[in-house]
RNA sequence: UCCGGUGUAGCUCAGCAGGUAGAGCAGGUGGCUGUUAACCACCGGGUCGGGGGUUCGAGUCCCUCCGCCGGAGCCA
């Protein structure tokens, strides 16, 4: 006999099969049967199952059965008779594998997100976020797909780096030290050198710096992994623990970087939008915004790019009374950005050529010496999702923005080697995967599209 | 971290001139029905986020801490 998922059984009319999942809910006929829903997660519709009181448990068990439950059953693949459903399981056995009592969580109805997000081990049970669940693997799978088709290496890069700055942020520390009794220099300071890697280590901010190494040698590569801020962020759009996506090319340009982004973005949110109707349908029918004709508009029109001097000049021209004046030389803020992109252009926006002073070391600089060649991505609602820039390849313009920057370029001897030894143009971009999912997906908070978020004060489950 | 809002039954919320708490859903019982967030009746259920204070009396006022939400900063 067949296992099935419930999403398959529409095919099998006729047959007997066996479908395992959990009851979403029960509702008894006095005509004598019960209708159970069931959902396996492997689609958002659950299947209904009618269960006769004919069977040897009715009485004793599937009375009983609570929602939350989890059951097997057998039976045969009817149409159905009701009206919501073009076809159900007729139970021939059901065997109820583990039951819920009264003090389930979830119950038929709806529940706040800040409510699920407390039950986190039982959250991936309700539509919502069964349904992230299903497009966030999508297109995790778009991701590499893109990348191996368009000739890129999957890298995998440290988590653990000595790099006490990588440009991006605080840093959660790693040590194996006892801190009731740590270690002291005769100066006073804690002596890392006894400590597990005889140095002072932390988790990754980023795996760039080790992916230009390969890019240097294998020509495209892309790294797809964990990174964390210890950041204190308490925003709708920030975790302390992520997801990035970071290809990094030889040879490419701003431009090309640019381009590749664009085509990036676009043929992921094509991969979902039509390989996953019914998850994206469910969604955007929960959004307070049109999704769907967002990501349409997206994946059709052009990517507005321009400069950041272009930028300023919008923003000043625009006659909008900014809480933060827009001036040169001055970072963009939020308010910007988000004009930008959803007022003065309604599309992604990608901005290049940011001053220097508040960029990162590697990001090379014009040759008017006063910008670099760095771009954002900027999508309406989201803000920023991809930062990238053409990297410096030019050992010494690197060693001086290093300095300029107050690195210690004693550390970065094997980072600064690449430029020493066949140094090559290259180019790349970071994207924040669970950035990329809430702009798909419509959902609001970044907490709600990973399955164990975690975020300042919260490390649970 | 800053600004604003908020925290009441398992869940979603109401209560507010300070006078010892209420609805819907969930649960239990009964009724009814190829039902579909089923429906009808009845029943059980609360240290009103934690701590401190003002008051004869605090869910309601004040202080403080914590969580949550929105915005900002940092960024992906």
């Amino acid at each position: 006999m067949n296992l099935l998922s419930a999403s398959s059984a529409a095919s099998f009319v006729g047959q007997q099969v066996l479908i395992q999942g959990w009851v979403r809910t029960r509702r008894d006929s006095k005509g004598g049967f019960s209708f159970l829903e069931v959902n396996d997660g492997s689609a958002l519709a659950s299947l209904q199952v009618i269960a006769d009181q004919k069977l040897a448990n009715y009485e004793s068990e599937i009375l009983k059965i609570g929602v939350g439950a989890c059951v097997t059953v057998r039976g045969t693949v009817v149409e159905s008779k009701g009206q919501k459903q073009a076809i159900e399981l007729s139970a021939e056995e059901v065997t109820v594998l583990g039951s819920a009592d009264a003090t389930y969580p979830l119950q038929k109805k709806g529940h706040s997100l800040e409510f699920l997000r407390s039950i986190a081990h039982l959250r991936a049970r309700t539509n919502t976020f069964g349904a992230v669940a299903r497009v966030r693997s999508a297109m995790a799978f778009a991701i590499h797909d893109y990348f191996r088709k368009n000739g890129f290496v999957y890298l995998h890069t440290p988590i653990i780096t000595a790099s006490d700055c990588e440009g991006a942020g605080a840093m959660f520390r790693v040590s194996t030290l006892d801190p009731e009794k740590l270690p002291r220099t005769p100066q006073g300071s804690v002596d890392f050198s006894q400590d597990f890697f005889s140095r002072a280590t932390s988790l990754t901010v980023s795996g760039q710096l080790e992916a230009e190494t390969y890019a240097l040698a294998l020509g495209k590569v892309y790294t797809f992994g964990p990174t964390f801020r210890a950041e204190n962020s308490n925003t709708s759009r920030h975790l302390a623990e992520f997801w990035m996506v970071e290809p990094e090319m030889a040879f490419f340009d701003l431009d090309m970087n640019a381009a590749l982004a664009e085509d990036f973005l676009k043929t992921v949110l094509r991969t979902v939008l039509v390989g996953c109707p019914e998850d994206m349908g469910f969604l955007a029918s929960r959004a307070d915004y049109p999704v769907h004709e967002t990501l349409q508009h997206i994946i059709e029109s052009p990517f507005e790019r321009l400069s950041y001097t272009d930028a300023v000049a919008i923003l000043q021209k625009s006659g909008k009374k900014f809480d933060y004046p827009v001036a040169w030389g001055q970072p963009l803020q939020t308010e910007h950005e988000r004009f930008l992109t959803e007022q003065e252009f309604k599309r992604p926006v990608i901005v290049t050529g940011y001053p220097k002073e508040f960029t990162a070391f590697y990001m090379r600089l014009n040759e008017d010496g006063k910008t670099v060649r760095a771009m954002d991505v900027l999508v309406p609602r989201i803000g920023e999702i991809i930062g990238g820039s053409q990297r410096e390849e030019r050992y010494d313009r690197l060693v001086a923005r290093m300095q300029e920057a107050g690195l210690n370029t004693a550390e970065y001897e094997w980072y600064l080697a690449t430029r020493r030894y066949g140094s090559a143009p290259h180019a790349g971009f970071g994207l924040g995967f669970e950035r990329l999912i809430q702009f798909a997906t419509g959902m609001e908070n970044i907490r709600d599209v990973i399955p164990f978020p975690r975020y300042p004060q919260h490390a649970e489950f």
